[in-house]
DNA sequence: TGTACATCAGTGAACGCGCGTTCACTGATGTAC
DNA sequence: TGTACATCAGTGAACGCGCGTTCACTGATGTAC
């Protein structure tokens, strides 16, 4: 039943795809080969050719998670904000309204990487970590480019994202919903101060 | 073999706090009850004699690991920090000098569970995010008393603990220790920034 | 206070299960002539 | 362009392993008289 080239290719995304869903659903741990190739619509003996290992499976799920969260980052940067206070940036305030909502919040798949599997993710293998970091910088240069000025703009955009990836946390670990949904709006409440910080020079 | 009911409660003691260790360094799925219990000094088969399962470990030992963060808390806030920025509060600085630091990063046991396994907390049975929601209160009600005032304390300790948690969760990922030691010192920024939008009411 | 018996903390072997990984096999695809 | 053969994607059974959990057993502790 050999394949051809293409549809090899073609099956060898669909497992990276299906997998970065997965671990975004249910951790690095919680995922196991045999549901996942199932999901991917194979049997679980066909994984060997396209991966050596789960590890590089997970290395690049999680390249392929930051991916995704990049995406979603500009497509929120580039919508208006449901509320923008005076002095707030229009892009960060719908980045924050994004990522700190009820819906993003209880919606596993769409969860991003460093919220859904960030705890495993600093006890990973070296390649995964890298994934990490790399799917980190571009996240972080990406919220840099919302604060045009010089010196502070990385280092606030270092702020915003760890509000982001905190705030999504802690909101997703908490059994009380009003706690939960005014740990949502500290976070966002935070990031706009970040931003009004910028735009006023404080 | 039957113990005493003072040796069986101090057994019982000891294996709450082995887990409660295990945890903060090898997260929930990574911790095994055989590991765990050779740790406590005994053979598995006694933890059936102390609980039901290995959730309710988890459930009391993640309550244990956020009792020891709140002593870290209380034990930081009262230390005078590194270096304090005018209208910082010195509490709000010395908490944030103990939780972002490399050392206190690269201190596997010290972790508090927030950081160490909150992605995994998420996930966890009812019982443990209970614990969980329980100790998150009680730690963000030990931050609130560093802001004096009345409204806004509320929202500003949740912001300070999505920071501490955001800033130690990725800075743990990262795999270049320049990068991540910017990433604890963007989190103290940010921390630093609250506390003065409070003195100076922002 | 002393005796007889029930209780039960801890041991260590064993259980079933799901995991990551391997492997013999199949048959369509790719390649060499 | 057609033929013959090597390659290899995918199947499904099987592997060894570690896990959470159970259990028969031991003997010190607690309890009832």
């Amino acid at each position: 039943m050999r394949k051809s080239k293409a549809e090899t290719a073609r099956t060898r995304n669909r497992i990276v795809e299906t997998a970065s869903d997965a671990l975004r659903r249910n951790g690095i741990s919680g995922t196991s080969l045999h549901e996942l190739m199932s999901e991917a619509g194979m049997t679980h003996g066909g994984f060997y050719r396209h991966f050596d290992s789960k590890e590089q499976l997970i290395a690049e799920a999680c390249s392929r998670g930051c991916d995704a969260l990049l995406d979603t980052i500009r497509a929120a940067g580039s919508r208006s904000p449901d509320a923008c206070p005076a002095g707030t940036s229009p892009g960060l305030a719908a980045i924050a309204d994004t990522f700190l909502t009820p819906e993003y919040r209880d919606e596993d798949a769409a969860c991003c990487p460093f919220v859904s599997f960030g705890s495993e993710l600093a006890r990973a293998d070296a390649a995964t970590r890298h994934a990490a970091t790399e799917g980190m910088r571009r996240a972080i240069g990406l919220l840099e480019q919302e604060f045009h000025d010089g010196d502070m703009a990385r280092m606030r955009a270092i702020a915003v994202f760890a509000a982001l990836i905190g705030g999504g946390t802690l909101a997703r670990i908490v059994d009380d919903p009003a706690f939960s949904d005014e740990i949502l709006q500290a976070a966002k409440m935070l990031i706009c101060r970040i931003s009004r910080d910028a735009t006023e020079g404080g």
